[in-house]
Parts: C-alpha cells; structure tokens; sequence
RNA sequence: GGCCGAGUGGUUCAGUCGGUUAGAACGCCGGCCUGUCACGCCGGAGGUCGAGGGUUCAAGUCCCUUCUCGGUCGCCA
C-alpha cells in the first residue's frame, strides 16, 4: 500500500460528496443487479461502506475477487440515488477509479457466513475465531469488553489504589484448585505453578506498606468448565486495601461497579449502592442459594413444623420440608412435570408440589397428605386459588438447595416473577468460618483459612474450651452476587499470626502446618502486618452480565472449548523429545491421537 | 468421572411406521438483470448421513460399541 486511507468506512457522509477518498477494507459482500452493475460492501473495523461499480474495467476487477479479500478503493463519493437510513454511511457510495487487492481471501466458501457466525458449529467459530471475530456482532462483545477494563483501571486508579503486576511463575499452593504447574528447568524435578489468584502476593503487598493495591490479574486454575466458567484461565479485578474493614471494601466496590453497569449493561437498571446485605443463613433460607438471583420475587418459606405426622415419607421426623408458593401460575400438569424432572436433575433430589384450584382447594401431587392442615398451610403460606406449591424435603442443607433450584427455574417459567432487565446486586455475608467435611466428618475450614474470625482470638478460645460451637463462628468473608452470579468473593484477612496459628488448630493443623503451607505470608505477618480487606471480582463473568451473554466463550477473544483445549492453536500439543529431555520430564502415559 | 442432548452437502436444519434417486434454506459455480442494501429471477455442482459392528429382503431411521461437541452434576480453599 502506498497510500494511506483518508477515511474509514463509517466515515463517509453527505457533506463529502464529491471528495477524493481512499477507502480499505473486507469485500463483505457483491450484490450485481445488471450488465456491468454492481454495489460492493466494504467492512472495516469501523463500519461499512457502499462502492457502486459501474464500468466494464472495474467489474472485471471485482468479479476476480473472492469476498472477504481485503481491498482498497480509491474513487470519488456521491450521493446516492436510493438511501438506507439503516445504514450510517447510508447517504453515499464511493464511485471507484481504481481498486487494488492488499490481502486475497483464497477461498470462495468460508466456515461459515461472517455476518451469521453465532448461529454456526461452536467448534467451527473456535477454529476459525479470526474469522468469527470479523463479525461485527461477535468483535462487539470484545470492545465491551476492552471498554470495560479501561474503566475498572481508571475508576481504581481514582480511588488511589495502585496496579501492581505480580508473578505468572510462582509456588504451587497446598489448597484449593488444581494448579497448573511448569517444570523448573534447572531444578530438575521441581516444578512452577501458575496462580490461582494472587492471593498471596497482595497480602504481602499489604504487609510493605502500599496501602492499596490492585491488578487486572490472570489466574490460573485447572478445573472443569461451566457455561460461566472458562477452563484454565480467567481474570479477576484483584484488590486489596490495608486498615480497611468489610464496609470499606463495600464502599469502594460500590463506588466502582454501578457506574460501569449503568453505562456499559444491557439493561438500564441497576441496583443503586448501598447493595442489600444478606447473611448467608438467611440466604439459604430464604433463597435456598448463596448466590440468589433477586429478580425473582419468590422467597422459600419453612413448613417442616406444619407437615408433620403425615402419611408421606419424605416428610417424616427429621427432614426439613419448604415451600415455595407462586402466584397466578397457569403451568399445565405436564409442564409441572417437567420442571419437577429438571429440578431433580439440576438439584439431585426429587420436589414436590401441590396447587391451590378455583375453588381453594388443595390439588394435585402431594395435596392429599395435606388436606387436614390445609388451613394452617393456607394461612402461613397466603394461599389463593391459581398458586402453585413446590415443595422439597431432606436433610436441611439438602431441602435448601433443591428449594433454590426450584425457586429460580419457577421465577424463569411462570410469567410475572421475574424482572429480568436489571441488575440486581447483593452482599453474601457472615459465610460460616467452618464446617464438617462431607469425607471427614470432621471440622474443617469452610472457604479459606485466610479469612478473620468474626470474634478474633477470643471466639476461637472460646470454641476451644467448649464453651460455643465453632460451627456458629463467622467469617468476615463476603462474596458479591449479581443476578444469580457470584461476581467476586472477598475477605477481611488474618493479619495475625496468633489467631492464624489458632484458626488452624481447630481443624487439628498447627503453626508447623501454618508455616509450611503459607511461608511467606506467615513469616511477613510476624514482622508487623496491618489489618487488610480485599476482593476479587471476576471480570470474565462482569463482562458477560454486561453484554447479556449466556456463555463466557462470547466475551473471550480466545476462548478454549468445553475440554480445555485450543482447537485453533492446537495446545495442549505434544512437544519434542529434546524439550522433554531437558526439563527432566518422562512422559508415562500412551499419546492420545 | 455420572447424567441429558446433539452429530445428515461448505453452513443451518428437515427427514413420518425401516421401503423409490436423502430434501430445503443460505453459501458456491454459470446465465439474466442499471438503484441494490438479507437484491431478485433461471439453471447447476456439491452427501462415506461422526466411526465401527449387528438385526433385516431392505437402515439416516432399530440395537450394541465407540468418538466428538454442548449442557448439567461432581470439582472450582
């Protein structure tokens, strides 16, 4: 090209009729509609453009050219006889002098159509992502994307905290997810690990005194994929800040993310700060969910007490029952029946229901075991002709969670109860500090051992001596939820290594544990270390709220497919025999093809 | 790893109870067309029905095995 362009292709308006131009771009498309007649449209990263051929010379030239080749044309800009107002550079086409090939598409059939490659074979887009992304549709999720991160930076950077780059190459850490690990060329036998999140290092970062810290950090974690969850690699808006409590950490996220919702989202509206603050007992009780989806206006309601001595034995002595009553519910049996079977699938345990007929009778499924309570269950529940009732049972933790499936897949199928256009934020708080292990049966800590007790030194003592349960100990640890996404979990850190010391003896660890599980952090805390909060919201996920996308592979230019894999690179890949030679690294196991 | 769904020209899909030459739309190729903008009209090429095995006179269709992709659960301190 010896030549620049003088406009892009969603430059060109009325007022430039008449004008030299240069334009370059893809031949998106050739419509010709006579002998020597065609409109040409040109597509760059800005728009589209119309060049109208006319002439003998010029047609032969673009009947040579295979669409999506990259041309420039140099012409003249007129005025168009018939205008597309749909179209921003509508009012003019480009009268071509002369068109040149920059980059020939060798191809006349493409993977698939350009401007239709959402519709195509996943496995085809993920190939062929170069091409996908020259769909407009598809790049724009991309420029979300890109417009989003600069205003998470500039918003930190506003509120004094500093981006402080960490290391890719770090430690495996003992807990948690699996690592992805790296052999240590000269130390052979031992190996790197990419990390799951920074963690560590901004803890540390605290205890150096910078006060506040954040990062757009890549972090690593070698788990399956969920249509939320990208395998290996995601990013998260790291930060921590240093004599900061749990409602100054609120405070800055609050300050941050509405603004980003209001002016990048989908949808208008978004909750206003401060977000509600919902514990997470009460969470599950009422949600059945740590991370409820507060558009849906239906609450699980607790009838264990009413159900019992009834003929039906999931409600016998020592299951915990709930309800969920929704209004105006017009479901025929088979659609009930096929929710029922989704929740089962989704929950792993079977619900219930009942309805409430014309008349106010109780109907259907399990109405017969409870007809002679009907009046009590009418009066808890605010039973009125049209309601559906669903209803699970189990063992509490059990009966919640099916009664959470439940609740958000009634919210999505029975019109009326789901606001679906906004942006609903909560604060999970006051996450349990321990539970017992499912395999265990012992005591063990809940989320990450990082986290403050809520009580300190003295509610662990006292858990110690006997005196409280340690399964009623809190930790200051919170997560965000949006719309049913869990955004981002956050803490207010141990700083101290007495009660870090003392947290790990109550699941029968100690300070030798806690020293060679978190060296470095351990030994920093024992040279002066301030108090320190922080969270990490995921930008991956904030992203695809934001562009209203139910799968993270749209908001990642990228992506790997479901099995980790990079079909269009080809990784993983197996590597030469040298390269495995000179990591020390012997491979046990038959190449799969 | 468990469960569910899908796999049919380049792409997206249809294909009835197992029965003639496996269809359509878009794309591609050729022809016509001077105001299109998802241009239109006419014609054409293009298929190992994911793979392997079985049942049958006959399999895209039924059975078994297997592969791949997606969803979901496990997992993700």
């Amino acid at each position: 090209m010896t030549q620049s362009r003088t406009h892009t292709c969603n430059e060109l308006r009325i007022d430039n009729v008449g004008e030299k131009v240069k334009i370059v771009g893809w031949m998106e498309n050739v419509r010709e509609v006579g002998q020597n007649f065609a409109f040409v449209v040109v597509r760059d990263f800005y728009g589209t453009t119309q060049v109208v051929v006319e002439t003998e010379d010029m047609m032969k030239i673009v009947k040579c050219i295979n669409k999506e080749s990259v041309i420039s044309v140099e012409g003249t800009v007129r005025e168009r006889d018939s205008k597309n107002p749909r179209q921003a550079t509508g009012d003019i086409e480009v009268v071509p002098e002369n068109i040149e090939v920059l980059g020939r598409c060798r191809y006349n059939e493409l993977p698939f159509e350009i401007n239709r490659s959402r519709e195509a074979d996943e496995t085809a887009r993920l190939k062929y992502r170069y091409l996908d992304l020259r769909n407009p549709a598809v790049k724009q999720n991309i420029i979300l994307r890109c417009n989003v991160v600069a205003a998470l930076r500039k918003a930190m950077t506003e509120h004094g905290f500093l981006e402080i780059t960490t290391p890719i190459l770090t430690a495996s850490s003992p807990e948690g997810a699996r690592d992805y690990l790296v052999p240590a060329r000269k130390h052979p036998g031992k190996f790197y690990a990419l990390p799951q999140a920074p963690q560590q290092f901004k803890q540390l970062l605290m205890t150096s005194g910078f006060d506040r810290y954040f990062q757009i950090a890549p972090c690593f974690r070698d788990e399956d994929a969920r249509g939320d969850r990208s395998p290996g690699e995601f990013y998260q808006l790291d930060m921590e800040m240093s004599f900061a409590c749990q409602d100054d950490v609120f405070a800055v996220i609050e300050d941050v993310l509405p603004p980003i919702f209001a002016k990048y989202g989908t949808y208008d509206i978004a909750s206003e700060a401060p977000f509600r603050r919902i514990g997470f007992e009460e969470a599950m009780e009422r949600y059945g969910s740590d991370k409820p989806d507060l558009r849906i206006d239906l609450v699980v309601e607790d009838i264990t007490g009413l159900v019992q001595g009834t003929e039906f034995p999931p409600f016998a002595e020592g299951n915990t029952v709930k309800a969920i009553v929704v209004s105006g519910c017009e479901l025929t049996r088979k659609q009930i029946d096929k929710l029922c079977t989704d929740v089962e699938v989704q929950a792993g345990a079977k619900p219930y229901w009942f309805k409430v007929d014309e008349n106010g009778e109780l109907a259907g499924g399990v109405a017969k075991f409870l007809q002679d309570r009907k009046e009590q269950l009418a009066e808890k529940l605010d039973l009125k002709p049209g309601c559906l009732v669903g209803v699970t049972a189990g063992k509490k933790a059990a009966a919640q969670k099916t009664a959470g499936v439940m609740r958000k897949m009634l919210g999505a199928a029975v019109p009326g109860h789901m606001d679906k256009e906004r942006y609903e934020f909560c604060w999970i708080v006051d996450f349990p500090m321990y539970e017992i292990g499912e395999e265990s049966g012992e005591l063990e800590f809940c989320h990450n051992p990082f986290s403050m007790p809520n009580g300190g030194l003295e509610i662990l003592e006292k858990a110690e001596r006997g005196e409280i349960d340690p399964l009623t100990i809190t930790a200051y640890q919170y997560d965000l939820v949006c719309n049913g996404v869990e955004l981002s979990s956050g803490a207010v850190r141990n700083h101290d290594p007495e009660i870090m010391i003392k947290a790990f003896e109550m699941v029968r660890l100690g300070e030798d544990d806690v020293k060679a599980k978190f060296p470095a952090m351990y030994n920093a805390f024992c040279y002066g270390a301030p108090p320190h909060a922080g969270i990490a919201p995921g930008v991956d996920r904030m992203v695809m709220l934001l562009a209203g996308e139910d799968s993270i592979r749209e908001i990642i230019p990228f992506p790997m497919n479901k099995n980790a894999q990079d079909i269009m690179m080809g990784a993983p890949s197996a590597v030469e025999q040298k390269q495995l030679d000179e990591l020390h690294i012997a491979v046990t196991c038959e190449e799969e093809e």
